[in-house]
DNA sequence: CAGTTAAGATAGTAACCAATTACTAGCAGT
DNA sequence: ACTGCTAGTAATTGGTTACTATCTTAACTG
């Protein structure tokens, strides 16, 4: 009854950093994520609020090991989806899906990369969340590219601004969802959503 | 020298709340919403902090008539682009380029939409933006609506969709251009972005 | 010009938050 | 058994925040 769920009272540092990470991505899918206090966080992981900084030099470290996180996972995810496709314009589709899934299962992702990007001072984890959307934007303009010395894509399209767009567009579907709470949404409006964005990009035959 | 601009140092009400409005809209230009004070407000407004209360019951109250300015000016200025213009197409994109121009000469406003729309709790300045969006995606959707039945937009396009597209290309846009903290950028890149979206609407003739 | 009152100044308070500190339980190696 | 290390607790610190009670002043009004 009273015992833990399984993890034991004590974790190796690494392991506790880990589980801090995690906390705080639950944490942000049900509340504002500049609302997140390091006691909120302890309390979620069954531990004292002084006891994060045995692991964390400050609360700023902590949200920087949960960007990096955040960058590491999304950008593996969107890679794992496109690998195999020929067709850059499906490659497209298939990348645009995957990270429609990865924020239907970490709603508190697109919660963090807004409340990171609204801080005027440049931290250490808002660094990494625009160092994220970069390479995010060169690898869907690799795509682009592809897809117009392939014939797929019209050769009038502006690649960054197609590249923008397509950002934009999964932004775009998040916040919709987040406006009217309901994530699933987002999954049954995806495709009409990305139907019309490929259909601007297609080259005409 | 130490004469006050040309404001007096006393206001009547009305007129304060007004000053109180541009003064948290001119602060959300420069830093994250959700660490603008009441004493950061009121010192930009030449106040004391407790001065504020006398004119609103709480601070919660302030972000409400902040959002309420928002909403009035934006869809204002969204009308006034769009009035006389027949086409659909074009419309939206005299409305389009009208947000953006909104968007630049009010930096601080999408972070605001942004911030809030992160609070779970749903605050009246919460509402407020909410309504904002859900009005917005109206008038997009009627314009489309009159696009298809003109010929001008394909009938295939699903509206509820091209409607969350429009606003994501809009929101896509602030993003990219909050990210290299050039807000110019957002001008010279919107032309193509829409002309994307616009192509993915046509209907081929 | 005197009296009234709305608007602002001053000086608080309670609550909250990140970070620090003194101390402790459990374990591994010699 | 003793020693040293790791991970944790509990209490506290200095600082910040929204909000308030009380006193003061500027501006209208008859």
């Amino acid at each position: 009854m009273v015992t833990p769920l399984n993890t034991p009272s004590k974790l190796p540092a690494d392991e506790r950093r880990a589980v801090t990470v995690e906390a705080v991505i639950a944490l942000a899918g049900s509340q504002n994520p500049s609302d997140i206090t390091t006691a909120a966080i302890a309390s979620h992981m069954n531990l004292t609020q002084g006891a994060l900084f045995r692991h964390f030099p400050s609360k700023d470290a902590i949200w920087e090991s949960v960007m990096e996180w955040v960058a590491d996972h999304l950008l593996a995810q969107i890679d794992r989806a496109a690998t195999g496709i020929d067709s850059p314009l499906a490659a497209m589709q298939a990348m645009f899906m995957s990270h429609i899934d990865f924020v239907v299962e970490h709603p508190g992702v697109p919660r963090m990369m807004f409340g990171q990007l609204q801080n005027t001072e440049t931290t250490a984890a808002k660094k990494i969340a625009q160092t994220l959307i970069k390479r995010y934007a060169e690898r869907i303009g690799a795509r682009i590219e592809q897809g117009k010395a392939n014939g797929e894509i019209a050769p009038t399209v502006e690649t960054r601004a197609a590249a923008t767009l397509f950002i934009g567009t999964v932004q775009g579907l998040v916040m919709q969802s987040m406006l009217s709470g309901d994530l699933a949404r987002m999954r049954t409006d995806a495709p009409g959503v990305f139907a019309i964005y490929q259909r601007g990009m297609r080259h005409n035959q």
